[in-house]
DNA sequence: ACTACTGTATTGGTTATATAGTACGCTATA
DNA sequence: TATAGCGTACTATATAACCAATACAGTAGT
């Protein structure tokens, strides 16, 4: 996993396992990687991954039992919950970006199906 | 103005004065607030400001003539670049986060409507 | 009981960011 | 020429993030 520079790591892990929740990579109930394995998978230290492990159950997104492991929650308002929070953070640093740089609805409509079909991975039109 | 606490303040910075730039704010050859002036406005350090200046000068958004003082380039070409580079790069970290949370083109799509429908300042029908 | 695995705590060091204060050299203008 | 304003440079300090190493405590299985 590649890091961005300029934004702690921690919270880029914490947002990671976030969308691999979400996206059912990792389903409710299922065991985390310790943190000595996760650390050594991702190439970071072990504190670190304690302190991503530290937020995701402040966030409840996550529980603990001490010297069995961690497990994602069996909660589904939970993950829904986070899914809303960042799908609409997304939408609105997008919207809110593309405005300031001066541009207004339709132009963002049109930039962004422009972009869609210029990528792979499409749903669109079948391709 | 208000600083993302998870980012450093100077690449904030940063990327306000471009906006302002591309959506007009500052006009080509404008003059740039002096490095102790903007410090105080924004109530950072004059360092940080420095530092900030800086990097403008290195993308060449900014040239500065010492004893003078710092000015808005007047390169259209450089304007334009970096309004591609931003615009991109929010396109990008729009689309591909929300693939991430398991939506396709199709969702995306629906979903930045609604959005946009529900926000202020929108232009898709007059309002 | 022993072992191996968990999370947790602690201490110490490095780096980047931001701050504070001071000083230098350049330019324009009164 | 004196002065005010400009970018720039320097030293020093504080804090957060990260890393490294070690130790402690709980749980499960042999």
């Amino acid at each position: 996993m590649e890091f961005d520079n300029s934004r702690p790591i921690y919270l880029q892990i914490v947002e990671k396992i976030k969308k691999d929740i979400i996206s059912g990579k990792l389903e409710r109930g299922d065991k985390m990687p310790s943190v000595r394995v996760m650390a050594s998978e991702l190439k970071v230290n072990v504190n670190t991954v304690q302190r991503v492990y530290q937020q995701l159950e402040q966030e409840e997104v996550i529980f603990t039992q001490r010297g069995i492991g961690s497990f994602v929650t069996r909660d589904e308002q939970v993950v829904k919950r986070i899914k809303q929070e960042m799908s609409y953070e997304l939408l609105e640093n997008f919207v809110q970006g593309m405005k300031e740089l001066g541009f207004d609805s339709s132009q963002i409509l049109k930039l962004l199906t422009k972009y869609m079909e210029g990528e792979p991975g499409g749903s669109i039109k079948g391709r």
